[in-house]
DNA sequence: CCATGTGAAGGTATTCACAGCC
DNA sequence: GGCTGTGAATACCTTCACATGG
């Protein structure tokens, strides 16, 4: 992946910084933060490194998610593979369609949407949303209940959740709309 | 949509402020920064606001876009009648797969990705990138040679290109990820 | 000698309180 | 009276330079 650390054990702040292109100063000081990871002269050891970053993020447990509404979005993130890279596992799916209840996809059911009171006992403590805007605050209450404890919603609407559910809101209209700002004209 | 407002004119920092969750000394110091817009005693003009903030936000024209890989994510983003909001218009899309071209997906047909380079004949400024992570970078410089202005991303790589183009990056996995920091345990 | 971690300087954003206008 | 727009005060974040440790 990064090619400047094959064959190596360590890495220099200065070579993280070009890599991600910020400067070797905010790499130390963004680290200092959560403690001492490098050894001066040397450098920080690539190994320990991700470990401690993983720890930090929460990384370092797998989580089981849930994903509401199996339309055209739902159906990406089911056969998206990346979120097993960062500790995620969407292990159920629920939709509203009978059609679609009881078929799998990607190794995951469908499973009728009033199932999900069941998430909790099922060890389950995330929620991805992909449903229509109209049923997305409908959804969010409904994992609530469920004792979902962190909601990724990609319904484009207004959100209420208690403070002790964290709620990520992806509206992805909103982020191509961010385009046109940064274009002068046309 | 903003139940307050029905039926007024006008609407205060306030009202706007609890609308969002933020304090109404924010709302009027940012919108401060881009002129005066409101009336002392009275609030701001809600139809002459929305103006302005489009006017700022460059939304107040419309832009056309094309979408490249018609997989689950290209398709949900086709079906997606959100960008409208946002004066965004996405008129054509492009894939390789034989099977694919030629059809017409939401009114949008799709064509053979060799035809991107027409892109800016047809007065087209911005690209989303719906492809497999291995496709991303030549994606993205296919886009850029084609006189793209603004790229929205959705690989989940590292993309290099020219400062003249902005690019967007909209890694999903990476935002679900975000939520296990926000959890205690579990 | 090399690269880290950090105190200090500088700059930017947030918060407040109030003068001024409708 | 009510609400805006803004200078002042505060907190925060970024940048730098260097002492310190391997």
């Amino acid at each position: 992946m990064l090619s400047a650390t094959q064959g190596r054990e360590h890495i220099s702040s200065k070579s993280l910084a070009d890599f991600v292109g910020v400067n070797s100063w905010q790499i130390r000081k963004d680290f200092s933060y959560f403690g001492d990871f490098g050894t001066p002269g040397v450098g920080y050891n690539i190994e320990s490194l991700a470990k401690q970053i993983k720890k930090i993020l929460r990384l370092d447990v797998v989580r089981k998610a849930a994903l509401v509404g199996v339309g055209d979005l739902g159906s990406a993130l089911l056969a998206y593979p990346g979120f097993r890279t960062y500790g995620l596992d969407i292990v159920v799916a629920f939709d509203v369609d009978p059609k679609k209840i009881g078929r799998t996809v990607n190794g995951v059911e469908i499973e009728n949407i009033t199932r999900i009171a069941t998430l909790q006992e099922r060890g389950i403590s995330l929620g991805i949303v992909a449903v229509p805007h109209a049923a997305g605050q409908f959804t969010v209450d409904k994992l609530v209940e469920a004792g979902v404890r962190g909601i990724l919603n990609f319904a484009p609407c207004k959100i209420d959740a208690p403070r002790r559910v964290k709620v990520i809101t992806l509206d992805i209209a909103m982020e191509l709309a961010r385009l046109p700002y940064y274009m002068p004209a046309g």
